[in-house]
DNA sequence: TGTGTGACGATCG
DNA sequence: GCGATCGCCACAC
């Protein structure tokens, strides 16, 4: 019962909540967080990663589809490996399939 | 205390 | 259809 209303805390809850071979999208965490409207804050918050060990933040992508710029783990095109592996289907142009591992909360 | 910036998203032109 | 801009909220300085 811990009901801390922190913002970046119900983030990483939510994140947490993605299944295996699911991803999520900036934006749904915002809802999920209860702020629709703030997917920056979602990726800001991402960014300073509290815990990302607990953190799944490779399997939150842009609602298009495609991976987070300006970090990936280990090396680039690595976290598209990590979702493969997964489960996640990607598309020929190296994005995620939405349609099929879109997890909504 | 206030301003600026930022892993985005949607809308306007 | 594409480019540019605004809005959103949290955190650093």
């Amino acid at each position: 019962m811990s009901n801390d209303s922190s913002f970046p805390k119900l983030v990483f809850e939510a994140v947490r909540k993605i299944p295996c071979g699911f991803v999520s999208a900036y934006g749904d965490i915002a809802i999920a967080a209860g702020r629709p409207r703030a997917a920056r804050i979602v990726g800001y918050t991402l960014h300073r990663n509290d815990d990302p060990v607990e953190t799944p933040c490779h399997r939150v992508v842009f609602k298009d589809g495609s991976l987070a710029s300006g970090y990936v783990f280990g090396g680039a095109g690595v976290q598209r490996e990590i979702l493969e592996k997964e489960g996640v289907i990607f598309t020929p142009e190296g994005k995620v399939d939405m349609k099929k591992c879109r997890f909504l909360p």
